[in-house]
DNA sequence: ATGTAAACGGAGTGCCCCCTCCGCTTTCTG
DNA sequence: CAGAAAGCGGAGGGGGCACTCCGTTTACAT
């Protein structure tokens, strides 16, 4: 899952640490400052210098895409344990909470799964792992007739988008805010609350341009 | 409503048209680019140097009041116009529609109703005028038994915070698209589809805080 | 008409941020 | 243990931004 070591030497053990304390010291700093921490920061709370931190990350972005894959990892994680519960309407509500209180642990989270600006190639391949299983989790549940028929896997971003906004906006004065949040929402999901939906959902490509405004 | 006239001498006719002249800029470059555009391309849409938009406004905050004062205004004709309406529900849905509208025609709007930074005397004039016709729009919703009785009027800005990021995100590409979130919302919101809530609703004074995280 | 205060514009200032350069230090290899 | 290569940090380049200074121009009152 990790990207393919190329079969260069390895690190000096110091160069190894100060890597680790790096992505480290961004998780936490864009944990609590978010995405725009300035690359400064990062490093002093690394306890390196900027150009230390320069030498392992040729970008800040390259770097913001190392902790974020690992949040996506977790978010894989999440669908699979979601998977496993018999229930399936209570596997699908079960993975959005585990991905909102990521979120509220890890306000740099809502720009993996939002923004994918920072959509480098190692977070595509997570990206695409976890496709699958939020497709599966979907339709386990609307077969067992307990999520509306009408909601697809191209709206799971707009659920992530949604809360991760309410998470983001209120972690700091009602870090569970978003419990009341999914309630109202989960309660539109149930099958048997569907009203006709005035608008298709995303298709794929739509959802590519909105996560990537900048791709020509 | 408007700020209080200093009893001044008027603005020299050229400044007068030069003043409106960088407030209607400052909306279209707002809706068109968000409300980081530069002062810089705001003054050059107005056909006037930096200096004179700093003489009028001094500060680019005051100025982004200016614009953000008469997207409230608009929001709250959506609100007295949802009460004319006899089906209270009805009422609400279209108020809700109508604030979603405006996002996507003016981007900057998610930042007057959500980042309150730039909340200054007179918005928030705007906003107390507003709040009252809200808290109405709900308990004639609820009375009539439509709306479900454990929404609040402080669950409001929630909804706007979610379906203005979906408006924000893919007004570019799937413009309606809120049309669809708000469909899943509504299915959420009716009393008959009601489940119990796992959170209270924000106090007005949590409410506050989230919208001025800077303010001690 | 004309004096004067108000208004104008654009060059300039200071700040912050991403990123690089380069002389010094540490680790690894034989 | 010694030489070489890899790693290190901090000063500084370059760019963008909000905002200001000041010599020139414009509108208005008499």
């Amino acid at each position: 899952m990790r990207s393919a070591e190329t079969p260069t030497r390895p690190l000096r053990r110091d160069a190894e640490r100060n890597r680790d304390r790096i992505v480290e010291a961004a998780r936490t700093a864009i944990a609590s400052e978010g995405i725009d921490v300035s690359v400064e920061e990062i490093a002093r709370r690394a306890g390196v210098g900027v150009a230390t931190l320069y030498r392992r990350f040729p970008t800040k972005e390259e770097l913001i895409d190392a902790v974020l894959e690992d949040a996506l990892g977790e978010i894989c994680d999440a669908a699979e344990e979601a998977l496993e519960l018999e229930d399936a309407w209570a596997g699908f509500t079960s993975f959005l909470e585990r991905v909102f209180e990521l979120h509220v642990r890890n306000r740099g989270i809502k720009d993996v799964v939002t923004d994918d600006q920072h959509g480098h190639r190692r977070l595509d391949a997570a990206r695409a792992e976890l496709r699958p299983l939020i497709a599966e989790i979907i339709v386990r549940a609307q077969s067992q007739g307990t999520l509306r028929a009408d909601f697809t896997k191209e709206d799971v971003p707009m659920i992530f988008w949604t809360g991760g906004r309410v998470a983001e906006l209120t972690c700091s004065v009602a870090p569970e805010l978003w419990r009341r949040y999914l309630g109202l929402l989960l309660d539109g999901l149930r099958a048997d609350a569907a009203t006709p939906l005035a608008h298709p959902p995303l298709t794929n490509e739509q959802l590519e341009r909105v996560r990537r405004p900048g791709a020509r």
